[in-house]
Parts: structure tokens; C-alpha cells; sequence
DNA sequence: CATTTATTGATAATGATTATCATTACCATC
DNA sequence: GATGGTAATGATAATCATTATCAATAAATG
């Protein structure tokens, strides 16, 4: 919380980049949002505050905390990038549901390492994955079922 | 090749749809056509054959080969699908160069009993997934090594 | 204060895909 | 082979998330 937001201080002024009080105020909403959210979402937040916000410069600001290493995109395939705390919250991947769309983050080093193992296997080195897993979570199998 | 023009036929009849010159047209230049490609890349194909043909119907065509079950959506990310041959082409995931987009298919069986065990250890039941393992490609190490 | 440079928000543009719709082609029945 | 019903096509407009543009504003600098 106060570590994040010195990272980005830091960001801002090694670039050149002035801290304006509408960084300040996507950041805050950003800082308190837990889960995955897309950019609209966080528009929507941030307009309750400050109404004469506008979009582009919450689109803006998403890109400079991605660079910040603050956040990290996330593309569940439905057309709609979504955002995710990346500061201490270290690489994982998702289980989706088909039905109801929840999520449920996932990580496993056995995975991890045989994902870089078949990669060098093709002279590939491997610097980064997706990998996302859909299903049906426990309710709508429930539903389903009956 | 034989095989499946008959699936798509019976597909067709199935479903009460008609065999056109243009729904030919564009199944043999998709069976012709090997590794993933694009509905435009497609149909550029298509038009040198007939000019007159309409990119809409190219899109409605692949959207009746995945039902039929002859191809299948790829999404590398970078905004635009990609259809891939489903017969006989079992399922597999993808190896990519950031540099160069050069693809690879993989397939390991360890991985894929594990992500099973993974979404079961939450209560979901697996339907499907996608894995794209991203890095550098042999000849892209090379030149950047250098 | 004056100048420079970064920032903002409104708006237009983009680009892949989808929807619309009038026209055309096909099929079965009379 | 005329007719009525339905499917298919292609041109075009619409969609929708994201980017680009740009004139107006604000911050920093000296
Ligand atoms: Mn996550
Ligand atoms: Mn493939
Ligand atoms: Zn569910
Ligand atoms: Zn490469």
C-alpha cells in the first residue's frame, strides 16, 4: 500500500512524469481494488469521486502501472482486457468457469517446470505463459447436474 | 481430405443448410491450407479464385467448420483468431517467439493430467483449457545473443 | 512572470468481427 | 416450369474496446 505507492512515485520521476491528482486518484481506487477488473470497471469507480475524469486517462494510467510492475494484464478471451495487482502478487494462472465466470487463481511448480522444460526441448527459452483453465466450478455443477 | 468433405456435407444436411459454390470454394482452399491462418488471410486466399466473393461469407463459413468440428479457434493474443485444422489434428498447445511469432505445437501428456488434477482439487470440473507458452525461438537466441 | 513540457478530456479513428437487409439462389410442390 | 418458402450471399452499417489526435490546461523551471 504505501510501498506500492512509493514504487510509482519513483516511476513517475525517473521518467520524467508528473504526479497529477488524477494519477492519485486512479491509483487509490487501483491500490483498493482486489480481483480483476477491466479498465470500464475502474472508470466507473473513479467517475463517483471525480465525475470530469475522463477514460482515456484511466486507459493511460493502467498502461504506466503495468510498467510500474504494479499491475499485469490479464485476457480471459471475452474481448475485455482485465487488470491485476502484480506487486506481491507473484505469477499464477486461473481456473474460469464456463457457466458463471468465476475465478479462482491457481499455481503449480510442477506445471512451471515442465513448461520451461518442454520449451528448451524445442531450443525455445522460455520467458513467460498463459495458461488458463475452464470448467465447471462446484455451483454450476451442482446446478447442472439436477 | 476425403473424410472431411463427407463430415461437412452430412454437417450441412444436418442442419438443414446448403451446399453452395462459395461454401466449396472455401472449404478447399481451408483444407489446403496448413498451420493457423487468419478469416482474412483466408479469404484473400479465396478471392484470387472468385472476386466476387464477400469476406462475410468467409467468417460465416469458419464459424460452420468449428461446429462441424473440422476447425478450431486459435487466440495468440494480438487481437485477431486464428482457425487451425481439428480433424485428425488432436489436441495440442502452442509454443511462440516473441520476436519472430514463429509457433510450435506441443503436447504434454504430464501437463495435462496435472491441470486436471489441479481444477479438480477445487471442485471444478475441467472442460478444456489453453496453454501458450511464449520465449525466444532458436534462431532469434542466436541474434540476440550476438 | 515567461517558457517549456507534460497532462487532460473530448472526440475521432481504428480494426476485427457481427448484424442487417435487400437481392439472389435453391428446393419442393403443384 | 411456375410458385412460394427458405437459405445464402455480399455490400454495407454497426459494434465495441482500445488508441490516436489535438486544443486547452496545468505543472515545473529558471
Ligand atoms: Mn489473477
Ligand atoms: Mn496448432
Ligand atoms: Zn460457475
Ligand atoms: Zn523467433
Amino acid at each position: 500500500m504505501r510501498k506500492e505507492r512509493e514504487i510509482f512515485g519513483k516511476y513517475l520521476s525517473r521518467h520524467n512524469l508528473r504526479d497529477t491528482p488524477q494519477r492519485e486518484l486512479i491509483l487509490d481506487a487501483f491500490l483498493k481494488r482486489e480481483k480483476h477488473f477491466s479498465a470500464e470497471e475502474l472508470y466507473d469507480i473513479v467517475k463517483k469521486s471525480d465525475p470530469s475524469i475522463g477514460q482515456a486517462t484511466v486507459y493511460r494510467m493502467l498502461k504506466l502501472l503495468a510498467e510500474a510492475g504494479l499491475a499485469r494484464e490479464v485476457d480471459f478471451g471475452d474481448g475485455v482486457m482485465r487488470y491485476e495487482h502484480s506487486y506481491n502478487h507473484p505469477h499464477h494462472d486461473h481456473l474460469v468457469c464456463r457457466e458463471c465466470g468465476k475465478t479462482v487463481e491457481v499455481m503449480d511448480s510442477v506445471i512451471e517446470e515442465l513448461q520451461k522444460r518442454v520449451a528448451e526441448s524445442f531450443g525455445f527459452e522460455l520467458t513467460d505463459h498463459e495458461m488458463y483453465l475452464y470448467g465447471l466450478c462446484p455451483d454450476c455443477r451442482r446446478k447442472t447436474q439436477k
